[in-house]
DNA sequence: TGTACATCAGTGAACGCGCGTTCACTGATGTAC
DNA sequence: TGTACATCAGTGAACGCGCGTTCACTGATGTAC
């Protein structure tokens, strides 16, 4: 029988929940690169070796968070859709709050980009942003539509997150929305 | 006197300017995270410690990559100054044809952001981009729209740099500048 | 015009360190009988 | 219900490697006189 007061039980259990946790905050304190296996399995009470076991290799773990990230991001959308500027707003709002999983997603030099996990999350996702607020899109024109909308919302949180422009990204996205679509979203 | 037919001079002559360029090709190739001290001095033909010694390290040398960038970012779009369709064509063209200055210029996280060379071309280039078509800005509004046009060029690039959306970018940008803005640009 | 010397740029060997990988091993679990 | 055994998950010591840094040094240049 196990000790229950074990401070730590031989088989950890959920060892890769784990794993994609701790990377999540060494990449969001110290950047990716500095986000070793070594790193991330001392965060997560595990050995370094059970890590590099369970994931290959770096770019294994990274598939797994940007996986991760295309999953979270498209739960927020879809509890968004058909309101674009809820989209935008949700889009925003994970990128301000998972901004370690936004910066992996993105960068796909670093992981695994054709990791099944990761094609079958992002898939999903990123057919609920082209898409916008139609269901299902009708013709090039909506999907451009989308695409736009997409571009707009991404490059403002990259643009904030990236340093590029100071100020907090959801006002600015809703300034800009203005300025931009004084009239609401466009082709609704 | 010196040989000019020896091979490698004692002296470099330019040995800031060529490791920035290996430094560009390097990461261009493998990524920022590969790009070492020790393979950029291979590619500029110089020993490791040499770059080490100019740039303090490789922070030093990746922000000197960002200002670099910013420069030659700020230099294509003064040239299209006051036409904001073609400010955004020269932003998709510089992030196109120079991918590795691009990336490390938007990930502040990897060189020393407040390096002064950075700060001063930085805020050169951003002020352009901010101020759109008009000069000065004449109020919030202007600057909203500024900013969003920026966001709406720079999302397009970084998702289709970033692999999250496949296509031609130039061509991505002016279906959706159509879709988004049939009337042309906004608030000019 | 020439010489001496200070300064600057670059070298290359050596170092200590953190990295991912490997290996033989142990702890825990599930299943067959 | 119990026992034996196969399988799976995780360990930790050891490794070789590439990294940035350090150090004493050399080559080249510029300036004072």
């Amino acid at each position: 029988m196990t000790d229950p007061l074990r401070s730590r039980p031989y088989h950890h259990g959920n060892l890769a929940a784990a794993a994609i946790a701790a990377a999540e905050v060494e990449i969001g304190r110290h950047g990716i690169a500095d986000a070793s296996l070594r790193k991330v399995a001392d965060r997560a009470g595990v050995s370094h070796t059970a890590v590099g076991k369970r994931f290959g290799d770096k770019a294994g773990l990274l598939a797994a968070l940007a996986a991760e990230g295309y999953r979270v991001l498209g739960e927020g959308l879809g509890a968004a859709a058909g309101d674009m500027r809820a989209m935008g707003r949700a889009y925003i709002e994970f990128a301000l709050q998972r901004p370690a999983l936004f910066a992996v997603m993105f960068q796909p030099t670093v992981y695994r980009a054709d990791d099944p996990g990761v094609v079958a999350a992002r898939a999903t996702t990123t057919a609920l942003l082209r898409q916008g607020v139609r269901h299902p899109p009708t013709d090039s024109q909506t999907s451009a539509t989308g695409l736009g909308a997409w571009a707009f919302v991404h490059g403002i949180a990259a643009l904030v997150l990236g340093g590029a422009i100071e100020g907090d990204a959801m006002e600015l996205y809703e300034r800009a929305a203005r300025a931009l679509f004084p009239a609401g979203p466009p082709a609704v």
